[in-house]
RNA sequence: UGAGUAGAAUAAAUGAUCGCGGCUGUCUCCCGCGAGGGAGCAGGUGAGGAAAGUCCGGGCUCCGCAGGGCAGGAUGCCGGAUAACGUCCGGUGGAGGCGACUCCAAGGCCAGUGCAACAGAAAAGAAACCGCCGCGAACCGAGUUUCGCAGCGCGAAACUCCGCGGUAAGGGUGGAAUGGCAGUGUAAGAGACUACCGCGUCUUCGGUGACGAAGACGGCUGUGUAAACCCCAUCCGGAGCAAGACCAAGCAGAAAGCGACAGAUUUGCCCGAUCUGCUUUCAGGUGGGUCGCUGGAGGUCAUCGGCAACGAUGAUCCUAGAUAGAUGAUCAUUCACGACAUAACCCGGCUUAUCGUUCUGCUCGGCAC
């Protein structure tokens, strides 16, 4: 991913929860907040309530890759935390992708430009 | 061909595009005096049979070397395999199945202590509820049965109701009741006696052994429970890869309390050993990198030894190593339409989860020859 890393720390992810904004849907929990850097950081959490490790591990690898594919269209400087909800546990790509979408338009984190294509 | 039983293999496949972690590079670019670092490109590689649960065993690492006693824990038929095991292999004994085969926490209740609810008379230094039998008392009375007669009431006898005793055959209770069954015997009974079976002891034989076989002897002295305490035998130092080693960077200590008859360490306690501080509060620094980290009790094949587990020798192969943590997405085609489940130092096991498919040995039956 060329503008953005993965956000690492756990002092990140309690600055994150404190400080930003979040909104919710069926399948996951985002929070954003403005780092001041002229990258993106996500981090993916998925706690033991979601399922077993092959059920965590793929809610993290749809959400990124997600994630990948429309990078270009995000606005810079944010962390973005995610947050598995129990139904992700069942979903599919499709479905990941649609509701990582949706909460990003909720934060107005897309650039502008890409409003009328995405819709 | 049906049912079953034991074991083994496999764990959707192929292609295209985008993407991720290691590795390699006589490749390209950027940074740096340099060692080197970064980006790209190319090639190749990248989870499981259980990677899981973390239940055992070991390797490895560290610990004021690990010593003794007590306590504690684990294991528990025999022999073997192994680095080791609670695992595996082969046996013995018992249980189940027509059988292939499966299952067993399978040492010791004549070391001691305890427990055995309910039921039952009685559940272990002690026993008679019913029943059966004997003797006694009584001869009054009551009842039952039988018999007699001068016959519808009288009389007689026996038994029971009472007491003492014998008896463990039978009934009933129970998970379990003094070996079983048949006979002799007896007042009634009883291993009191006899045959057979079972049990125990001894001897002989076979086996490394668990144990088995045969013979003799003992009438066999009233149970079950040791996943009850316990006894016996064997084994066990602790902590764990966030172990631990190194490099780089960086800081700052202060106060209070406890204490040499003290404190700390070695799972608990005691002895012994070693060390000299320890605890709390406040304040401060770091929170980067390298190694450990995957070539190993390793896999495959062959030969030899062994019933086997396994061992020996030779050949051959190398197959993840992340550090917030890499396997995903889309499209196409095919099919049985895809279960369980993601390495985190490494091995050997166990246990549990699991859609299916295929193969092999064996058993019991059906049909055909």
């Amino acid at each position: 991913m060329v503008f953005s890393e993965s956000l690492k720390r756990n002092s990140d992810f309690r600055n994150v929860y404190k400080n930003g904004k979040s909104f919710v849907n069926k399948y996951m929990v985002m929070y954003v907040l403005e780092n001041n850097m002229n990258i993106n950081r996500l981090g993916i959490t998925a706690s033991k309530k979601i399922g077993n490790s092959v059920v965590r591990h793929r809610f993290a690898r749809l959400v990124r890759e997600s994630y990948r594919l429309h990078e270009n269209i995000f606005n810079s400087g944010l962390d973005i935390v995610v947050v598995a909800r129990k139904s992700a546990a069942s979903a599919g790509y499709g479905e990941i992708e649609g509701a990582l979408l949706h909460l990003s338009k909720l934060h107005h984190m897309i650039k502008i430009y890409f409003y009328d294509e995405d819709n």
